[in-house]
DNA sequence: CTGAACTTTCAGCATTTACTGAAACTTCAA
DNA sequence: TTGAAGTTTCAGTAAATGCTGAAAGTTCAG
């Protein structure tokens, strides 16, 4: 971490501690923010010695960063070693974020919940157990297909959408009533 | 855990397991499950005698759900001990788990963002190190507002909005640009 | 004021997770 | 086909985190 300016070590400090609220760790945090400030891709190598973290450590990181698809391989020309840079569009971080916390947060959860309701309950408590369990299930299945939804829009209309702001209300209040099942 | 029925067990064990891929701890998570799920208020004893956990763990966890406001005190007459029970309205729970979620994972980002940013450029990595910066600084900041935007909206056009889904851009294709800047 | 009923704190042990370095494996230029 | 250059695996250790139980603290009825 010595070689690195002051800049830029605040920024992967900063990524390590958060790293850990994330779910990915800290060194794993770090190595991610190294790639995604740096100007060019970066081999193992470079990592290891910039971070001053184990060789295996940075290959292991890697492999979970690319898992997240948060970093892309590349290839040098006349170079053997694998080069690692975070994708630029900062839309395309979002949605891959989101489709990825969703898949390890949101569905095995989601599974759990509809094996539970079609349980038969085997008492009162199990059964006011399951209509808890029936409005968690649906918020999370309207969250997540909303979400759906959100992510087909293409990115012109969702920025307009997101400039729009509450004034989105409005108009719905226009068209609204005419589709709206209540 | 013992006393409890098969169906709240699983669902139970299920929240322990993900507690953990969501920043809250093992028990954190399963006591949480068992208030939810809990036809009636629940104080410290009756947990740690279902789940089978220390009084003193069960004391911590439970202030450690107070500081996320995913369950609320609650005094039943005539008995000094505090009762919990988990805030019945999804809505509710989905605003707070973002906001808290917002505060705790994404503005301690942003803030050291804003100051990287203002930072002096000492060399030509650290200024093309902030021009990333700067992108995913302004990523953030558009979701966030946007978030404040949606959750302003009152529940009726949110369910209006999320229902409609991906026909929302038909909508938006008709009024949009006259509003929208680009 | 007292003490019973309850809650919180904290030191220390237990469990889990992270990290290293050595060894095994893979790939490809010559 | 060989070995140099690179990557991955894994066993062992270090660090962090979680959990307990004993002790201290708080509150309030009498």
């Amino acid at each position: 971490m010595n070689s690195l300016s002051p800049l830029v070590a605040s920024f992967v400090g900063h990524f390590g501690e958060m790293g850990s609220r994330w779910g990915i760790n800290r060194t794993v945090g770090q190595m991610y923010a190294l790639i995604f400030v740096s100007p060019t891709p970066l081999h193992a190598d470079d990592i290891a010695e910039q971070l001053e973290f184990s060789r295996s450590n940075v290959s292991m990181g890697l492999k979970e960063l690319q898992a997240w698809r948060l970093v892309q391989l590349r290839h040098v020309a006349g170079d053997r070693r694998e080069y690692f840079e975070a994708p630029g569009d900062a839309w395309q971080i979002f949605q891959t974020l989101a489709e990825e916390r969703r898949r390890r947060e949101i569905e095995p959860t989601l599974s759990m919940l509809r094996n539970a309701l079609l349980e038969h309950p085997a008492s009162e408590a199990d059964r006011s157990a399951q209509t808890r369990m029936k409005e968690m299930h649906d918020l999370i299945e309207l969250m997540t297909s909303w979400f759906d939804d959100v992510q087909r829009l293409d990115q012109k209309t969702l920025s307009t959408l997101m400039k729009m702001g509450s004034k989105v209300q409005r108009v719905l209040e226009f068209t609204g009533p005419t589709r709206s099942k209540r």
